[in-house]
DNA sequence: TAGAAAACGTA
DNA sequence: GTACGTTTTCTAG
């Protein structure tokens, strides 16, 4: 280095906490991998590197290099051990943008430096004193007053965020003293962030004010007891040596030893596709084309660049679906005391969990605004905060917002009652108000700016509740986590339901208020606006609290468990997803409907009096127990058989078999079993599901309640509309599309049958897929011997349960129950069908093993189902679970490969200008409403995006197939 | 009045 | 043989 030249550096790490708080939007990859900060920083860089001479600094750099922290222990824990001890960890958000911020400084072509035990400063300091010592300038591109103390003729700072100079007079106004003494300043005021001590009831004005009467540090100290002001006279006293202990912590050291020469920090030419591959990796896509433009790089020419990060962003990066344990298990994201594994943070966080102790008398209820904002600040300033909204329903397309409550540190928790009702009902069905509620709209405001920060980590347990809640407030969350479904994608199987009761209980040890505790129960219970403030308080803070404790617990365990791609790829998206089909609902016909109960009323209401008539007297025909009465019992009608408590079966099985036998009775029974439950669940009880406001139904989507990973829905269940018989898919006309508009049904064909021919890797299967065939005439043809032109329909018939029978874990019992044949019988058939295709007897043989090993099985992406009752001494227990683990992978690869494909088709849907809004899941369909004219072009996005969902984690070696159909109504789309 | 059992709708 | 949710009846409290 020489004289005139002018070195660049920049403060990485406190560049990357500033970005990240202070950039919005901070925005995420579309895997949901959080950049917010590396853009920043990665347009910051670009613009240095461009034109530095256009900004503030006015020059060009000749040497630059980016400087980070390497750990937080420094040789300053050991002059003082409480050396910045109450910071507390970085944001979840931001801890994976470490790695990859070092990873984009490489790509610059710039050199990353860091030493171990020496702080970012400490080397910035050192360098500067080099480039001065070189006859050169410097700039330290930071605001931090930390920094400050570096200033000179020769070096300045630069805020990049102001486009602002910071030179000696700058320093010297903010302060009231010259770089060269903010040291001292330092040392009297000390600094809260940093844990610096100094001398108490001295800040930095006063600081400033002492040191231009005194000179320096030293001479005030000596001269202390001229000091006029009795408490600062004694505090300077007292606190000398705390002083000078100040003093060295903040002096930087400029004789740091840094390895790597100034000269070895000239600045390079840009490396145009390296710099490219690794922004478009990142997704940048404006910057890439400016870098592109000006390094004359053809961005089709480049590909993605493999980031390879630290194991806290791998956790989060790139197309890591399957396989992601490795990586994830090598480092901690985040490092606590004496922790530096997940599993041992994991631990760690589990035993302290346990130890915490619970407080409903420190819980805050907050009724003025100034404290509310107080709260605002601590969350914004924790960086993740739990969050639960308490409403007067547990429907949420339904729900009044009565009141919210956040949590952003253990223990600490507030409730915001914000529409809590006293007094008797008058004839409106309304009380009055609470008195000191803050105002809904002045709330929500408050509530908007925090929830839609997406630098905040918002924590809910359920919280696709809380963004229906709040979406219908015009909020919409940014940034969420969800415990009910980090717990799912950890222990689903181990627990059945992720509930919150039942996490607390097992993981913090504590059982939670009930609900009926302050609410009460059955008739008498009140809605949650009718409890009172305190009550309210207590139960709905202690949720928030619950939840950030759950979450500190839970959320370590996806990395040491290696379980973050699960949860981040084919769990977090899809809530929003699911989200936003309930809130569009799905239009019913009333009339439709109305029609078919008179309809089936009338017609039941004959076959009743027939049934009568037959049995010689009236009972409860819905009755199973004076029906078995009846038919058993009176009549004496043959093959009864009892279910496990001792009653007569009347299943529609025992029935059906009677009425083959030429009784009319049973006949009439099955008939009018199936007009009542069509009439009962379906035609009477789905009016009442039509949303006043909407006019439409919707449903209620569970995304943690099945083992495999599959949907369910309920209030009202939309996945099992009728359909088998010729009077159920009636129910399925009153399913319609809007004006203007057509139902769209697309569903995957055979996806379990592929999926296992796939997983087994079974040739003729994949042969027979990969050449459209039909698959159960082929397994009935290769099972026996029959060709499959002209193959009877029975001999199809008997293939196909076997391939149900497959998919369900198969046993002689089973099947021959589906086939109406002898155990035996059956028993042959699956031994043929295993001579045939020995690929899946091997494939059923090592599923079990590997669950009885593991207590678990995975589908191809890596869903856990966990069957710990698998080594059961019980062989009907155990003979269960083997089916269920051989059921699950298939299953649940089916499940998630449906996941992606909803996760991914909205923003097809828009890249091709579609107003198609996809309404229903159905386990292998996807519904959508379509506009008239969009429906050919909407049915090759969604064919495409269901057919190619499984990539690029899975290359399926079985081709995926999707049929689809538009029409008017459900049953003729499907 | 809460919960289990039986039955039955779907994939 | 797998995975669910809802309805009605019946039982225990």
């Amino acid at each position: 280095m020489k004289k005139g030249d002018h070195l660049f550096l920049v403060d990485g790490s406190a560049y990357i906490f500033r970005a990240f708080h202070a950039l919005p939007p901070l925005t995420r990859k579309s895997d949901g991998l959080p950049v917010g900060a590396v853009s920043g920083f990665c347009n910051m860089l670009w613009k240095l590197l461009q034109d530095a001479r256009d900004t503030d600094v006015g020059v060009t750099p000749t040497h630059f290099a980016v400087i980070f922290d390497y750990s937080s222990k420094t040789f300053r824990n050991e002059l003082y051990p409480d050396y910045k001890a109450n910071r507390s960890e970085p944001p979840e958000d931001l801890v994976p943008q470490f790695g990859l911020i070092r990873e984009a400084t490489k790509a610059f072509n710039l050199p990353c430096i860091e030493m171990e035990g020496y702080e970012a400063d400490d080397i910035i300091a050192a360098y500067c004193r080099m480039a001065e010592e070189a006859g050169g300038e410097a700039t330290i591109i930071s605001s931090d007053k930390d920094l400050m103390q570096l200033v000179t003729d020769h070096v300045s700072m630069y805020d990049t965020m102001k486009d602002r100079q910071i030179g000696r007079e700058e320093v010297l106004e903010k302060f009231g003293v010259g770089p060269e003494k903010m040291i001292d300043l330092q040392a009297l005021a000390g600094d809260s962030t940093d844990n610096i001590p100094g001398v108490p009831g001295i800040g930095p004005k006063t600081a400033a004010q002492l040191l231009d009467e005194y000179g320096d540090l030293d001479t005030l100290l000596e001269r202390a007891s001229e000091i006029k002001q009795n408490k600062r006279r004694e505090n300077l006293i007292e606190f000398a040596d705390q002083a000078r202990l100040s003093r060295q912590l903040v002096t930087l050291k400029a004789d740091t030893p840094v390895d790597i020469p100034l000269d070895a920090l000239a600045l390079e030419a840009q490396d145009g596709p390296k710099l490219v591959a690794f922004l478009k990796a990142m997704e940048f896509s404006s910057l890439t084309r400016r870098v592109a433009e000006a390094t004359g790089t053809e961005i089709g020419e480049i590909d993605p660049a493999q980031v390879a990060v630290e194991a806290g962003a791998q956790a989060r990066g790139p197309d890591l679906d399957a396989g992601t344990a490795d990586g994830a298990n090598t480092v901690a994201g985040v490092i606590e005391d004496g922790v530096d594994t997940p599993r041992a943070l994991a631990e760690a966080r589990a035993t302290a969990a346990r130890s915490g102790a619970f407080d409903a008398d420190a819980y805050v209820c907050i009724r003025d605004l100034r404290t509310l904002d107080e709260w605002i600040d601590n969350a914004r300033a924790a960086g993740v905060v739990a969050f639960d909204t308490e409403t007067d329903s547990l429907d949420a397309m339904q729900a009044t917002l009565v009141g919210f409550s956040l949590s952003h540190a253990e223990g600490e928790a507030a409730y915001v009652p914000l529409a809590h009702r006293q007094g008797e009902d008058d004839l409106l069905g309304e009380g009055g108000l609470v008195d000191g509620q803050i105002g809904l709209d002045e709330a929500l405001s408050r509530l908007k700016a925090l929830l839609e920060d997406p630098s905040i980590l918002i924590v809910g347990q359920n919280i696709k509740y809380d963004l229906q809640v709040m979406a219908r407030h015009d909020i919409s969350i940014a940034a969420f986590d969800d415990t009910m479904l980090i717990s799912y994608a950890l222990d689903g199987g181990n627990n059945s339901h992720h509930g919150m009761d039942a996490l607390a209980e097992r993981w913090l040890g504590h059982t939670p208020i009930a609900y009926k505790d302050v609410a009460g129960t059955g008739k008498k219970a009140l809605t949650f606006d009718r409890v009172a403030l305190d009550a309210a308080t207590r139960y709905a803070a202690e949720d928030a609290d619950i939840t950030l404790r759950l979450w500190r617990v839970l959320k370590p365990r996806l990395v040491a468990e290696g379980l973050v791609s699960v949860y981040e790829r084919l769990e977090r998206p899809l809530i929003a997803v699911l989200a936003r089909m309930e809130r569009r609902g799905i239009s019913v016909d009333r009339q439709i409907l109305s029609r078919l109960s008179g309809e089936f009323a009338q017609k039941a209401a004959g076959i009743e009096a027939e049934i009568h008539e037959l049995a010689g007297e009236s009972f409860n025909i819905g009755s199973p127990k004076q029906l078995g009465e009846i038919l058993f019992g009176k009549m004496s009608l043959p093959g009864g058989s009892k279910t496990k408590t001792g009653q007569w079966s009347t299943s529609a099985q025992v029935l059906e078999d009677l009425a083959a036998e030429g009784h009319e009775l049973p006949r009439r029974i099955v008939d009018w079993r199936q007009l009542t439950k069509l009439k009962s669940t379906y035609t009477d009880a789905l009016p009442g599901f039509i949303n006043p406001q909407t006019g439409r139904v919707h449903t209620s989507y569970s995304l943690a309640s099945t083992s495999t990973g599959r949907l369910s829905s309920s209030d009202p269940n939309l996945q099992n509309i009728p359909i088998r018989t010729a009077e159920g898919r009636r129910i399925r006309t009153a399913f319609v599309a809007q004006k203007g508009h057509r139902l769209v049904s697309a569903d995957y064909s055979q996806i379990e049958l592929r999926v296992l021919a796939h997983m087994a890797d079974i040739g003729q299967l994949k042969q027979a897929f990969a050449d459209g065939m039909d698959i159960h005439a082929m397994t009935a043809s290769e099972m026996f011997g029959v060709p499959v032109e002209g193959m009877p329909a029975e001999v199809r018939r008997r293939a196909k349960a076997i391939n149900f029978g497959i998919i369900y874990g198969i046993s002689a019992f089973g099947l021959a129950n589906q086939l109406g044949i002898a155990r035996s019988e059956a028993g042959d058939y699956i031994k043929t069908y295993f001579e045939r295709f020995p690929g899946i007897r091997d494939y059923m043989d090592a599923t079990k093993a590997f669950a009885r090993e593991h207590g678990y099985v995975e589908t191809v992406f890596g869903r856990r189902a966990h069957y710990p009752d698998i080594k059961s001494s019980n062989p009907q227990v155990r003979s269960f679970n083997e089916r269920a683990a051989i059921n699950a992978p298939i299953q649940g690869s089916a499940a998630d490969i449906i996941r992606r494909a909803m996760i991914r088709i909205e923003d097809a849907l828009a890249t091709e200008k579609l107003a198609a809004q996809m309404l229903l899941q159905v386990h292998d369909e996807l519904i959508f409403e379509v506009p008239e004219g969009e429906v050919e072009a909407t049915i090759d996005v969604v064919r495409d995006v269901m057919e190619q969902a499984a990539m690029p984690a899975v290359a399926m070696s079985v081709p995926l197939q999707v049929d689809a159909n538009a029409a008017h109504n459900w049953d003729e789309a499907h």
